[in-house]
DNA sequence: AAGTGACAGAGAAAACTTTCACAAAAAGTG
DNA sequence: CACTTTTTGTGAAAGTTTTCTCTGTCACTT
């Protein structure tokens, strides 16, 4: 079954499993079962097996799937098979750990402009970086054609800061600020906020 | 309906009701409705309404839900009308980041002791922490008796510091290393990736 | 005091997601 | 080469979540 319409819930998942794909082929592992997966991720195997037949048929019957080839299958459907530009907004503390952070580089997302709105801040160096005005998002955001931007700013500036963004062609933004944001629906969020999983979790204690 | 078993899913949106209704509280609201929040946060207000029958009857017909009433009720619920004491396992630049984020404290997360594996850090101020020796782990969490940590450690020994942190009497994990954590089902273990994140959101791109 | 509009709460229906269970395929075994 | 084991892919069933729709209550207006 392969269907224009993906539910989202499924896509939400697809990360997860290359990232546990990334992590065999780094113990030299070839060869992988959806029941191993499952073990590993704590997700059934069946989901795991519907959640692939949306895109395709991948295994091979009484054997499993050959992860180098399940892996380059799902970097193609969540389209990171190349490499993205990505702005970051926001040059505190916060930001900082973000720009420093490896993980986004090693994973194809590579940091290409920090801004700040704080005079003090502008054409400062953080690292490798030198932060840019705010006021110049518009401008840089498009001549570089970045589609990919994190919001890494107080909260009471983020709703502002994602207007200046999506007017200037953003289109996936990973907002740190904690709050709900309003963008037009063709415009992806996803949201990171610590406090929320924490609180998430208390209710269990 | 006050039932025993609320699902997982319902709990999971309260924080974010609970963060839309102090914003409203600041800006000196004290009357709201579901229809409000709604258009706030993309949930439709039944879905609101229904979330919060799992609890009780916080609102009034014709008028809508007192903000202050509704936001302890939300905060009794989740368990943080009290204060909570947090390790955090890891003080490299995102265990930094995490130790200097005022939102913790703001929220009732204190977070009471720094641990890490290096011999160099160990014994150094990161702010206003000490870096304690992680083989200390369990001994202080037991002492102190903490049920909530932090995990801001590197892939590889993700796992091995949950286990400790299990085996301490740790009973909720906020996991920023890039791992599913195998732990007892009576554990909680939320997962900030922000890669995931991002990769989440180029299928749609 | 009756009429009107706004809004919560809740049962029923619809939509969506997960699990089950089994046929079919591949590979190994005697 | 038949037999057994393993494991995928999938339609159907079961379970869960969201939305719909309506009743009842409250506050305000005339």
């Amino acid at each position: 079954m392969t269907s224009a319409d993906v539910p989202d819930i499924v896509i939400g998942r697809l990360p997860i499993y290359l990232r546990a794909l990334n992590f065999l082929l780094e113990e030299g592992r070839e060869i992988t079962a959806s029941q191993e997966l499952a073990d590993k991720l704590g997700i059934s195997s069946a989901q795991i097996r519907k959640d692939f037949s949306h895109f395709g048929e991948f295994g091979k019957q009484g054997t499993g799937y050959e992860i180098k080839y399940l892996r380059e299958q799902l970097r193609k459907i969540l389209k990171v098979d190349s490499e993205w530009d990505v702005a970051l907004v926001g040059a505190g503390d916060l930001g900082h750990a973000i720009a420093h952070h490896g993980d986004f580089d090693s994973n194809g997302f590579h940091i290409v402009a920090v801004f700040d709105h704080n005079p003090r801040k502008i054409g400062a160096k953080m690292g490798r970086f030198q932060i840019l005005d705010s006021e110049s998002i518009p401008t840089i955001i498009q001549d570089m054609g970045i589609q990919v931007a994190i919001i890494a700013v107080p909260a009471d500036s983020a709703q502002q800061v994602a207007n200046t963004l999506v007017g200037a062609g953003v289109r996936a933004i990973l907002n740190y600020a904690p709050i709900t944001l309003n963008v037009p629906p063709e415009v992806q969020v996803q949201y990171i906020d610590p406090v929320v999983h924490l609180q998430r979790m208390t209710y269990y204690l």
